[in-house]
DNA sequence: CAGTGGTCTAGACCACACT
DNA sequence: GTGTGGTCTAGACCACTGC
């Protein structure tokens, strides 16, 4: 019962009418769990804790929140449904991370044709570009932005047992991203995404993926060592960050003569 | 609390060991809900309940199975969360079903690349042959099957805007879809996972795709009115039944010149 | 051992649909 | 109004982790 570092919640009772209350047409109805949902948002987007942390007790919430810890424990589960949050029975929650996650490449839908897992060892990359630039409206308009803002290019070739078989180009928000540099990345290890999240306070939530079958063209066939022509798996994704706000686009071709994309539908 | 329909379920206290207890080196501890959620299971495999049904009340169901309201209520979330189920606050439970269900085709990923739904009205369907064949293990072994093991195999190109999208081959296990013929497929209206339901009592709950970039050889070049050698998407479909039973394999070939697969990670 | 998340209960009340 | 799912509470107890 410290002071919050959390704003005084100011919760609403489902059905006490406030003085600024619903609009007249909207009924508006949000449940107290949605709204403690709402609050521990603010608490991962505002930094007050980071992937990785320890976020308080269900109790500890609770009391803050001044709600039973049933009302905290449903606004976690949602978050933890959504890969916000991590729960670990007899040690605490956790803001999930992209780094330490097990799964490599959380985002990586390729799987090898053969073999159990993507433990054919971690994929060697070769970053072949980075670069500042001002992009036309099919590159800024996917991420929120107007054709000529700044934007950060990265462009890299992902081999696995030394078979070059994804060839990506990634955009980002010249913003968010200004100190990113060559070096920086060459030098990093694991997932691009635990570097967004580590040096630039960015977590990717959650992605779309448009895919389309395309041929080789001369330069794809080159730096992915196959015929020209050879039909590739094209893969346009657009990653968000916790207010579904756009942070990355990402256009990759991959091979699939070793390797297909993976996909679970129910 | 009349007669039950499933039987006794004999639920186990959480910390209650029994006669025939768990396995010593298996702690296999199940929580109620979960024992319940396998109970309700039962009742959706052996068609006590069947697509589009009412179940029964969660308070009729707490008074069945002797447990609280919210026990049930747990199971059911999961269920609902897993498709198996639908919940319609103030009208019931539902068992899910492919039909009316107003997304017309739920495993289906291709969207245009314009327009924004698969409003381009319902794809035109065009059966190119149902035959009844004993396969090699390539087919047979996703479906659990021995090679030579009777199976049926449809043939069928979908079409929108009358441009032919989809080539596609299904094999279904010839048990099941023993009465399966060309006739009964041309004369069905609405999703094919719909017929399954309705005529031969085959829920399809989830599946797994496995997708590459191919070439259009010749047939599927002529079929789909493309260049041979034009790149499609190679789509492998295995589709699952209640107890994770594999009960269909898919192979389609998709053009993607006007449309994409769409994907959503998180 | 204490602290955490996980389960289960019983009861109250709300929102929604139908009659 | 009645019955359904949906929310919220308070409290008890269990399972897991680490000191």
């Amino acid at each position: 019962m410290t002071t919050h570092p959390l704003s005084d919640p100011h919760l609403s009772a489902p059905s006490s009418p406030e003085g600024a209350g619903p609009a007249l047409s909207a009924p508006a109805f949000s449940p107290l769990y949605q709204q403690i949902k709402s609050l521990i948002l603010q608490g991962l987007q505002n930094g007050e804790w980071k992937p990785g942390d320890l976020i308080p007790s269900e109790l500890e919430l609770a009391a803050r929140f001044r709600v039973s810890q049933g009302t905290v424990r449903k606004a976690i589960d949602e978050l933890a449904a959504d890969n916000l949050l991590v729960r670990r029975q007899g040690k605490g929650t956790f803001v999930a991370t992209h780094a330490e996650q097990h799964i490599q490449y959380r985002f990586l839908r390729l799987h090898p044709d053969t073999g159990t897992l993507d433990s054919e060892g971690p994929a060697s990359r070769q970053i072949l570009a980075c670069r500042r630039l001002r992009a036309p409206a099919d590159i800024t308009a996917p991420l929120g932005l107007r054709a000529g803002d700044a934007l950060i290019q990265v462009s890299r070739v992902l081999s696995f047992h030394g078979v070059p078989t994804i060839l990506e180009d990634l955009w980002l928000p010249g913003g968010p991203f200004k100190a990113l540099t060559l070096d920086t990345l060459a030098q990093h290890q694991g997932p691009m995404y635990a570097l967004f999240e580590s040096q630039f306070g960015v977590r990717m939530v959650r992605a779309e993926e448009k895919i389309k079958a395309v041929s080789a063209n001369a330069q794809a066939a080159q730096l992915l060592d196959v015929p020209e022509g050879t039909p590739l798996l094209s893969v346009e994704r657009v990653a968000f960050t916790y207010n579904d706000a756009p942070m990355e686009l990402r256009r990759g071709l991959y091979r699939t003569d070793r390797h297909h994309y993976r996909n679970e539908l129910s």
